[in-house]
DNA sequence: GTAATCTATATATATTATATATGTCAGGAG
DNA sequence: CTCCTGACATATATAATATATATAGATTAC
């Protein structure tokens, strides 16, 4: 079925009348009958009733028009959604974070909702690793991680640089108001660290940073999981060195959270997305709000 | 919108690749992907990712997509509908009838329905004069109406012929056992007859058949509806004279049916339609079981 | 009966859709 | 790494379709 033979029937049955519905569809008269009667030829029913220069629909003319008018309806919401779909108005956005970074995210993403109400998020958590995979197959379009992380193929965008803090179980506290403590003592406590399943990241800079004072810290545990190392720091077992927007309000409770003293660790991390792919108009909307 | 943009944007989607796409729509590639371009700046969006040899839908053309599975549906109801209903498989059909008359319907109306069971029947009772004055409205497609009526502007089909009778309340009887009244002995006894409105009919013909014998029949009453007369007829005010086809099995109860003697007095009826209009072709069909 | 007005038809023209030929780019084999 | 294959994109030519103009036929109003 053809839609302007639809639209050209709609409006003479509107107008009772040829002529008319010609002068409003700004076409002339002997066209339109020659669609009308092409529609009627083409569904072997006769849609208008002729008598003299009445134009009456015909029972099966009632029942297209009808239908056509529900047709247009469906036509007009449907050019509505799909515009606003591609422009990042409407639709499911797909991000994935890690636990260490997600911090960032409820504050961004409460600006997001408030832009753009009808979008509708899809959250996933999981490791660099995964997330880069995640991303490679197109399940999300964007991911926050921990840097450093093999970049290629991506593109990025840095998060607010974000400090390392040890959080201290309180028995291997001096007093109730110590703020610091320096890598030395720490080198003193067991400890439970992150450290991604593969590849290189803070792992590996936090040690160096040991070696370069020639202290050989007591690694007891390592995790790829924030909140299994605080639940590890909360019992006692040890302390930890994270990035401090790593530590929600509620997930320190036995345990302190104090600064490095002599040394600036420094954890770095970004929003990612594939290079040169396409990238959809919510997932740039998201990303714009973290420059 | 385009229908056959749509179609092919929709073949695309299914086959994945443009290629492959014009192949089954039988056309060649290149107008295809002019196709789906020329679609893709009407919407102003991005429907298909292209990376390098695959095309993946965009979430608005996934939007569009389903949009499109729908609209499709759609219309091949759409058009079975308005077929089915041109060819008087499906819709509604008027028509009308006369109390009179009304005998003749409900066997018809059987057939017709066990043939065309989509059909929902509208069903309207008058007299003659509001009848056609539906007609001519066009409020129902045909009438069954008692014969003579003013047949200019309407073609009719004759209904089978139909011997007048008396019905006779008990009282006048002399036996049990009579199943027959001359034209004489009903002149002796009050008569509640039929009488359209306006025009012509049955009641003259009644009349006249007195007069050629020279009688005076006392009419006492008469009215246009066969169910007051009937009813005047079981209270014994008098009898009448009516087409035995208007006698149904309930209506006749403190009286009896009488054959007259002397006389040969047959109603004609038909079902009428208007001529060189439109006709619905359930109408056809409806009318085409009284041939 | 005649003028006015509407639909239908015929033909010409403009627009749109499709085909052919060719260019461009990405991915895979050697 | 280079060439080859296969896919989409572009340019141009041609076919199909839609629309316009002119005109005939038909019905209503005066």
């Amino acid at each position: 079925m053809n839609m302007k033979q639809l639209r050209y029937f709609y409006e003479i049955a509107n107008e009772k009348q040829i002529t008319r519905a010609a002068k409003k569809l700004h076409i002339a008269q002997p066209p339109l009958s020659q669609s009308l009667k092409a529609l009627e030829t083409r569904l072997g029913v006769q849609l208008f009733e002729r008598n003299g220069r009445q134009m009456v629909l015909t029972e099966a003319g009632k029942v297209l028009y009808e239908k056509a008018k529900i047709m247009f309806q469906h036509i007009d919401e449907t050019i509505v959604e799909v515009k606003e779909t591609g422009q990042g108005m409407r639709g499911t956005l797909a991000v994935g974070s890690t636990k260490s970074c997600f911090s960032h995210v409820p504050q961004k993403l409460k600006h997001f909702l408030e832009q753009y109400p009808n979008v509708r998020i899809k959250l996933i958590e999981g490791d660099s690793y995964f997330l880069t995979k995640q991303l490679l197959e197109r399940e999300i379009e964007a991911a926050l991680v921990r840097l450093p992380i093999e970049m290629n193929g991506f593109q990025f965008q840095h998060l607010p640089p974000d400090e390392y803090v040890a959080i201290v179980p309180n028995r291997w506290l001096r007093d109730e108001e110590q703020t610091e403590i320096t890598i030395e003592q720490l080198a003193s406590i067991p400890l439970v660290l992150l450290h991604r399943i593969r590849g290189i990241g803070q792992f590996e800079i936090i040690l160096s940073k040991f070696k370069d004072m020639n202290l050989e810290p007591q690694v007891i545990c390592e995790s790829p999981n924030v909140d299994m190392l605080l639940g590890l720091v909360n019992e006692g077992i040890g302390a930890t060195i994270i990035p401090k927007a790593s530590t929600l309000k509620n997930n320190v409770t036995d345990a302190k959270i104090l600064q490095l003293k002599d040394v600036k660790l420094v954890s770095e991390s970004a929003i990612i997305w594939l290079e040169n792919r396409y990238l959809s108009k919510s997932a740039t909307h998201f990303i714009e709000l973290f420059k």
